[in-house]
DNA sequence: GTTCTAATGCAAATAATTTGCATTAGCTAT
DNA sequence: ATAGCTAATGCAAATTATTTGCATTAGAAC
């Protein structure tokens, strides 16, 4: 719970709350994507009594005012959310072992450009996720 | 109800039954994926009695048989299926209209391999879709 | 037509998330 | 510090999309 987390709630506008900068913290923490859940169990583990609808809230809050962001990622049972860097980037998503890599280059180029050209869209942005196996797991990969 | 069709299911060990038939034919002439709700609605429509879980079972199944593919596009309600062109594809929203529209272009190069190189990743596939505002939208993008 | 099994209907279960409303706890101004 | 105001929280119930169990029916093969 560094000063600095209650800085950026402040500067948005968000009270300071317990549990909102318990939440943010473990985000900034994690180095994975972390669901909902993951939070609230953590949480009740480390005896912080907290809601599961108020972690849902917080989430949304914390992605509204850019804090956080949520990431669906196909056949992942629900949304999962990372502290948000700000940078654009893309996850590279093991389908072994469910773990989430960040990937800063885009390898789009000037595509959205090319792209709104031909089809006169006005581009407002895409979603790219890349499936495979880790290194661990490309071993069992072909097995069960 | 096109012949062919009673061809492909056979082809692939399922029933021709007609609910199976129908579903496959609205998609193949649907010229925008469709949620399972649509298909449903549809089929009452026209007075085909067909109950709401066996959309979703005849779906999974055509799923399976890769006659038919599911998108889940982010913040749509639900998935949408569409019949399986089985070419690589991705998807242009229009975040004003919700239509869909399929690009067959894919913009990633080798990346794919750039990267299992860099990563040591088994790199399995690949999902991009792109948002934006098609020309209809795009007046009233700023708006409400 | 009989038989066998896969497909269907129906109702209930799940899973993830959201909402309404009463209570509480942060902030702000005294 | 304290009172007052409003946003945040707890709690239980509602929603939404989808799935499942089980009894019944209807294709396909003979
Ligand atoms: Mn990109
Ligand atoms: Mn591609
Ligand atoms: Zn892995
Ligand atoms: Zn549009």
């Amino acid at each position: 719970m560094s000063d600095n987390i209650s800085e950026e709630l402040k500067k948005r506008g968000l009270k300071n709350t317990k549990h909102r900068a318990e939440i943010l913290d473990m985000l900034k923490r994690s180095d994975q994507p972390v669901s909902a859940e993951q939070l609230f169990k953590d949480m009740l583990d480390r005896n912080i009594n907290v809601n599961f609808s108020t972690v849902y809230r917080t989430l949304d809050t914390l992605c509204e005012k850019d804090l956080v962001s949520k990431l669906t990622i196909e056949s992942e049972g629900g949304a999962l959310y990372e502290f948000n860097s700000t940078m654009h980037k893309h996850h590279l998503i093991c389908l072994g072992c469910r773990k989430i890599i960040s990937l800063d280059y885009c390898p789009l180029g000037n595509y959205e450009q090319t792209l709104a050209e031909k089809t006169d869209y006005l581009i407002a942005g895409h979603k790219l996720d890349i499936y495979g196996y880790c290194p661990e797991c490309r071993k069992t990969a072909h097995e069960g």
